[in-house]
DNA sequence: GTCGGGGTAGACAGATCTGTCTACCCGACC
DNA sequence: GGTCGGGTAGACAGATCTGTCTACCCCGAC
């Protein structure tokens, strides 16, 4: 088994209080020595896990492509058997995760905005982005939609849009404007 | 003159390289050191006109605020005096920004995915989106939507989700089918 | 001609960050 | 009973970061 898979109560708990402190402060903002402290963990346990920040923050990513998929998936079932609902449905995702306390916007987003092109971080994105997007065409497919691609694109361009502005807005509308913009474009492909 | 301001060669100088680091590499990554450096600056200089780093911050998302306002204002205009077409055309300003050599993202949703809530970073960032989507609103207005707000705010997050898609995807589509959206929304409007 | 303001050059302090290393502990399994 | 793997505790090195401070320079205004 691969060193960075195998698990372990110590790795959670490194990989959990990751998850916390890097969405909530920033990657580049938080210190491994902080999260070795709060995950009360000894270093060399840590470096023992995780070769390197970098590793740990890919892992991190890992963690949140995982729940953020599943969250889109059970929004898009919850709306019934239609891919038609369900291209609409799923951005109940969307208000879901914006109304949540402390939340900061997409992960994967900001943390490629603190990584350049190239680096493990930024890929670790561009594939989630691509993943998602893949699986809204499946969906914009099924729904017989004239251009699937398209459709898939205008729709995670809202979503993506809406992760961000949630977060930069006083305002809590962004993720309804989004449903509703959504479901228009749907009923017009 | 309040010191920040005070115009100087110098100022103009580390304005310039801060622009350049800080939206290649992310805020965090580019220490004031290399700024200094690369401007050809002494430190005491940059001291001098910036308090600290923060300030810095502030005054590079000030000049970003200028030029992405004024390519907005400008693709908008190039469309024409009808307010529909110009909603639709300020879109073309997405397409000139994706296409840019070295284009990263909007550096505003970059600069606050760094900064907690709070910071005059994420505030001047709040404030930048606040003012598009005033602007935009305006347009919608011009243009008779039923609903100026929801219009705006819909067409802001294809604005966002475009920005951030244009940098996280291979295939350089986003900005067209961000565009059709658009056209498509404010038909519908 | 003197004086002040803007600029230069760079040492320095103090904090912080990543990553390595040594030494020890404990429980499971042979 | 002995060994081995995972974990703990923490010192340490070396780099880097922000911000301060001293000392000097040059030019224009008074």
């Amino acid at each position: 088994m691969s060193p960075e898979a195998r698990p372990s109560a110590a790795r959670d708990r490194i990989l959990d209080t990751a998850f916390r402190l890097f969405y909530a402060h920033g990657v580049r903002s938080v210190g491994v020595d902080r999260i070795i402290a709060e995950s009360g963990v000894a270093k060399a346990t840590f470096y023992k896990h995780f070769p390197g920040k970098d590793d740990l923050v890919v892992s991190y990513l890992d963690k949140v492509d995982t729940a953020w998929s599943g969250q889109l998936r059970d929004a898009a079932a919850a709306a019934g058997p239609d891919p038609r609902a369900q291209l609409v449905g799923m951005f109940d995702a969307l208000t879901t995760a914006c109304r949540r306390d402390g939340y900061r916007g997409c992960a994967f987003i900001n943390a490629a905005a603190e990584y350049e092109a190239g680096t493990a971080v930024h890929d670790r994105t561009v594939a989630h982005k691509d993943a998602v997007r893949g699986w809204v065409r499946g969906l914009a497919v099924d729904a017989g939609a004239r251009d699937p691609d398209a459709l898939a694109r205008a729709l995670t361009l809202l979503l993506d849009g809406g992760l961000t502005s949630g977060t930069l807005d006083a305002a809590p509308d962004a993720p309804t404007v989004a449903k509703q913009s959504a479901a228009a474009l749907v009923a017009a492909a």
